[in-house]
RNA sequence: GGGGGUGUAGCUCAGUUGGUUAGAGCGCUGGCCUGUCACGCCAGAGGCCGCGGGUUCGAGUCCCGUCACUCCCGCCA
C-alpha cells in the first residue's frame, strides 16, 4: 500500500520538524549524563566533538567488518558506526531493534559519497567509543521501523510502540502544536480559559450520559458532561465576558471513524453582549489563521460564506456541504411539469410539495457512467436515478432542405457560444450538428425541454445531469450523496484546499416523526429569531434560530448559537416542544434561576478539536490523531478498560450487579 | 440493535475448479560480508488456515453457526 511510501517521506519531514519543535532541547541540556545532543541535533559543525547520544535502536546494518546503528529519539535519527577491532563491538553486535542505548563517541564527517541527503544529520556520524545498554526490548509485535498497516487490535494493545512510529508520532506532536496555537490565539483575543466540572449532573437532552455512582449519596449518580454547555452560560452570567476551554466532552454513543467512543475535545467558546455576527468575527479569524498555520500551504477560505440551512439543503443536499465539490443542484421542476416523463410529471401533478432537483455532472456524459450511477442509486435503495447525457448529434437529412427545421434552428442557436457568458468553453458545433440529449429521460421530455434544461444548467457535449424527484425533505439526503459521488467519481473535487462556510438560520424546531410531536431541532438553549413574538405568532416549524455551524470540506466542525437569555422565552420554547414547566424547573432549574438574576445576551460556539486535527493531518480516522484511543467497542486494550471492580468497591457504592444472561 | 468487509507464520499478504508435504516478503535464530542507510548473500526455526459443526473419499477453499476486528445505518440536543 501507499502507507510505506508515506511513512518514508514522513520520516524526512518530521525529523526536520521535530528538531524545530524541540529546539530548546538540542544543545542546552542541563545534564549530559545521558546525552550531550539529541539524535536530531548533530551537523557538520559538530565534527570533532566528543558526544553522548541516547535513544532507541531504529535499525542495525551489520556488515561483519563494520556495523551501523541508527539511533532514534523524538528529535531525529543519527547514524553511529563501529568496527570489529573496537572492544565495544560485542555489545553493538547484539543490539536489536528498539533497545535503548547510550552511545558515546566522536562526531566525524562522512565522506562525500557516503552522505545521506534524506537525513538532517546525514552529513555526519558518531564513531562509537562506548555503548551502554539502558534497556533491552523483546521481539516486537509491531515494528517501529517502516510503517505497513497493522491490525487495529495490535496497534492499540501496543500503543506505546505504535506511538514511536513516524506518522502517528508526528500526528500527535502536530495535535499538541495545534492546541498550543489555539490557546495562544484565544488568549491573545482576550478569552480566559476556565475549567468546568467533570463530575456534574445528568441532562435529559441529547446523548446518553456516562454515569458515576455516588458513594455518599446512595442511589444517586453524577454524569460526565456531554459538553460544558450550561457551565459556559453560567460563566457568562457570572460576568467573565469571554470564555474558552479545550474541554473534554463525554457521550456514551457508538463510535464512527471520525468519532471516538466516549470522549472527545471541543474548543468551547462563549462570549457576552454579542450578536451572531460578533461571534463570527471573533471565531472566523481564529479558525482561518489556525488552518493557514498548519495547512502546509493549502489554500484556506479567506472569508467564510454564510449559507442558510435551507439554501444548503437545496444546493448541496446537506447542512454540511463539501464546497470543494463544484456541483450545485438546481430545482428543475418546471421542465418536467406536464412533460412526457410520466414518472416525474405524475408525482408533480399529485402533490405540490414534489420537486425535481438536477445534479449537473460535467464530464460525466457517457452511458457507462450514467448507468453506473443508476445502479449505485438502486444499491442505495432508490428506484433509480434519471439522467440525460449530452453528445454531438448529426442533423437529419431533412433539416438541410428545411431552413425552419427545428433541429436546424437549434443547431444555429447552440452555435452562439452561450457558454461564454459563463466563462465555460464548449467545443463549438459544426453547422451540421447539434448538442442532443440522450437517455430515456431526454427521449420522453423531447428536444425542447431537454435543450431548456441544458441551457439552465449550462451543460455541453460530454456532460450529464441526474435527476431526483419527490418531496425534498425525504430525498435531500440521497441527492446530497449522489452529488458527492458524482463529484468524487468524476474527480471534480479539489482535495488540496480547506473550504469553509457558515451554515446559518437553522430551524428552531422540527417535527419528530417517532414521537409525533414538535421538538427542538438542535440546542434547546438557542435564541429563536424574532424572540417571544415569533414563538407566539408563527408556526413553530417556521421559526428560525440564531443557530449556526462551521463546516469545512464537508465536515461539521462545530455548532453554536446565540443563547436564549430570557426565562419567559425559554418557558415558551420548552412549552412548544412539549416540556412541562415542572420538567424545565427540575432539569434546568439552575440555569433558569441564573437567567432570573441579570443574564447578559450571550452566545458561542464549540469547534471539535479532534476533527480540526484530523483535517489538518489529512487523516480519515480519529484514532490516528488520538494518543490513547479506545477501539470501536469502547475498550482500552492497553489499560484494559472497562474492567470489573471488587465486591468491596461495589458495596461502597451501594451497587448490585444485574448482568444480562448470555 | 441491524447491514457490509476482513480473519492463513510474530507481522503484511498469496493460496486456481475442493485434490500430494499450505507459500512469499518483513521480522526472528545461526553463518558470511569494511561504507551501509529498506545493506547484501547463505541456511534454519516458526502454522489448531479465528473457533464450532456440517457436506465430501478428501475442506484453508463449499454450507450453517459463532467469535474478534473494522466500516456503515440506527444513535450522536
Amino acid at each position: 500500500m501507499a502507507a510505506s511510501k508515506k511513512a518514508k517521506s514522513a520520516r524526512k519531514t518530521s525529523s526536520g520538524k521535530g528538531q524545530k519543535a524541540g529546539g530548546s532541547m538540542t544543545n542546552n541540556l542541563t545534564s549530559d549524563a545521558y546525552r550531550t545532543h539529541t539524535c536530531g541535533a548533530l551537523r557538520s559543525a559538530d565534527v570533532g566533538e566528543q558526544v553522548h547520544v541516547s535513544g532507541w535502536v531504529h535499525r542495525v546494518r551489520d556488515h561483519g567488518g563494520l556495523l551501523f546503528i541508527d539511533l532514534r529519539d523524538h528529535y531525529g535519527l543519527t547514524q553511529c558506526v563501529i568496527e570489529p577491532e573496537n572492544p565495544e563491538f560485542s555489545k553493538a553486535e547484539v543490539a536489536r531493534s528498539e533497545w535503548v542505548l547510550k552511545i558515546s563517541g566522536k562526531v566525524v564527517d562522512r565522506s562525500s559519497d557516503n552522505l545521506n541527503p534524506d537525513l538532517p544529520t546525514g552529513e555526519v556520524e558518531v564513531r562509537i567509543e562506548n555503548i551502554e545498554v539502558l534497556s533491552e526490548a523483546s521481539e516486537l509485535p509491531l515494528p517501529v521501523f517502516n510503517e505497513p498497516d497493522y491490525p487495529e487490535e495490535t496497534r492499540l494493545t501496543y500503543r506505546f510502540l505504535d506511538l514511536r512510529r513516524e506518522t502517528l508520532h508526528a500526528n500527535i506532536v502536530k495535535r499538541a502544536t495545534i492546541i498550543a496555537s489555539i490557546r495562544r490565539r484565544m488568549t491573545d483575543a482576550g478569552f480566559f480559559e476556565f475549567q468546568t466540572p467533570i463530575l456534574t449532573a445528568s441532562s435529559p437532552e441529547g446523548a446518553r450520559d456516562f454515569l458515576v455512582p455516588s458513594r455518599m449519596h446512595p442511589g444517586k449518580f453524577y454524569a460526565l458532561p456531554q459538553a460544558p454547555q450550561q457551565f459556559k452560560q453560567l460563566v457568562m452570567i457570572a460576568g467573565f465576558d469571554r470564555y474558552f476551554q479545550i474541554a473534554p466532552c463525554f457521550r456514551d454513543e457508538d463510535a464512527r471513524a471520525d468519532r471516538s467512543p466516549g470522549e472527545f475535545y471541543q474548543l468551547d467558546i462563549e462570549m457576552s453582549f454579542v450578536s451572531q455576527e460578533d461571534v463570527f468575527n471573533a471565531v472566523e479569524p481564529v479558525m482561518r489563521d489556525l488552518f493557514e498555520e498548519f495547512a502546509d500551504g493549502k489554500p484556506v477560505t479567506q472569508n467564510f460564506p454564510q449559507i442558510t440551512y435551507a439554501e444548503s439543503l437545496q444546493k448541496y443536499g446537506s447542512d454540511k456541504p463539501d464546497l470543494r465539490n463544484p456541483i450545485e443542484m438546481e430545482d428543475v421542476t418546471e421542465h418536467f411539469r406536464g412533460s412526457g416523463f410520466k414518472i416525474f410529471a405524475g408525482q408533480i401533478k399529485k402533490d405540490d410539495k414534489v420537486r425535481v432537483w438536477a445534479i449537473p455532472a460535467k464530464t460525466g456524459g457517457s452511458r457507462a457512467f450514467c448507468d453506473r450511477m443508476n445502479s449505485w442509486a438502486q444499491g442505495e435503495g432508490q428506484p433509480g436515478l434519471g439522467y440525460i447525457f449530452f453528445r454531438e448529434i448529426s442533423l437529419p437529412d431533412e433539416a438541410f432542405s428545411d431552413l425552419k427545421h427545428p433541429l436546424k434552428e437549434l443547431s444555429i442557436k447552440q452555435q452562439i457560444p452561450s457558454s461564454q457568458e459563463s466563462g465555460e468553453t464548449f467545443v463549438p458545433q459544426s453547422a451540421s450538428t447539434y448538442i442532443g440529449g440522450a437517455g430515456p429521460v431526454a427521449k420522453n421530455i423531447g428536444e425542447d425541454r431537454t435543450e431548456a434544461l441544458r441551457k439552465q444548467l449550462n451543460l455541453g457535449i460530454g456532460d450529464a445531469v441526474f435527476f431526483v424527484c419527490g418531496v425534498p425533505k425525504k430525498f435531500a439526503d440521497f441527492a446530497g450523496q449522489a452529488r458527492t459521488k458524482v463529484g468524487e467519481d468524476l474527480d471534480l473535487v479539489d482535495r488540496d484546499r480547506f473550504d469553509f462556510c457558515w451554515i446559518v438560520d437553522y430551524p428552531m424546531f422540527e417535527w419528530d416523526e417517532d414521537a409525533k410531536k414538535v421538538d427542538f431541532s438542535h440546542n434547546p438553549f438557542s435564541m429563536p429569531q424574532g424572540g417571544l413574538e415569533a414563538l407566539e405568532t408563527k408556526d413553530p416549524l417556521d421559526v428560525l434560530a440564531y443557530q449556526y455551524d462551521i463546516v469545512c470540506n464537508g465536515v461539521e466542525l462545530s455548532s453554536g448559537a446565540i443563547r436564549n437569555h430570557k426565562p419567559e422565552i425559554m418557558r415558551k420554547a420548552f412549552g412548544i416542544a412539549g416540556y412541562d414547566e415542572s420538567v424545565l424547573e427540575e432539569k434546568f432549574g439552575g440555569m433558569l434561576r441564573a437567567l432570573q438574576y441579570g443574564a447578559p445576551p450571550h452566545g458561542g460556539i464549540a469547534p471539535g478539536v479532534d476533527r480540526i486535527v484530523m483535517l489538518l493531518c489529512g487523516e480519515p480516522n480519529i484514532r490516528e490523531v488520538t494518543m490513547f484511543p479506545m477501539n470501536q467497542q469502547a475498550e482500552d486494550l492497553l489499560m484494559g478498560a472497562p474492567s470489573e471492580v471488587s465486591a468491596q468497591q461495589l458495596r461502597e457504592l451501594h451497587i448490585r450487579l444485574n448482568l444480562p444472561k448470555s
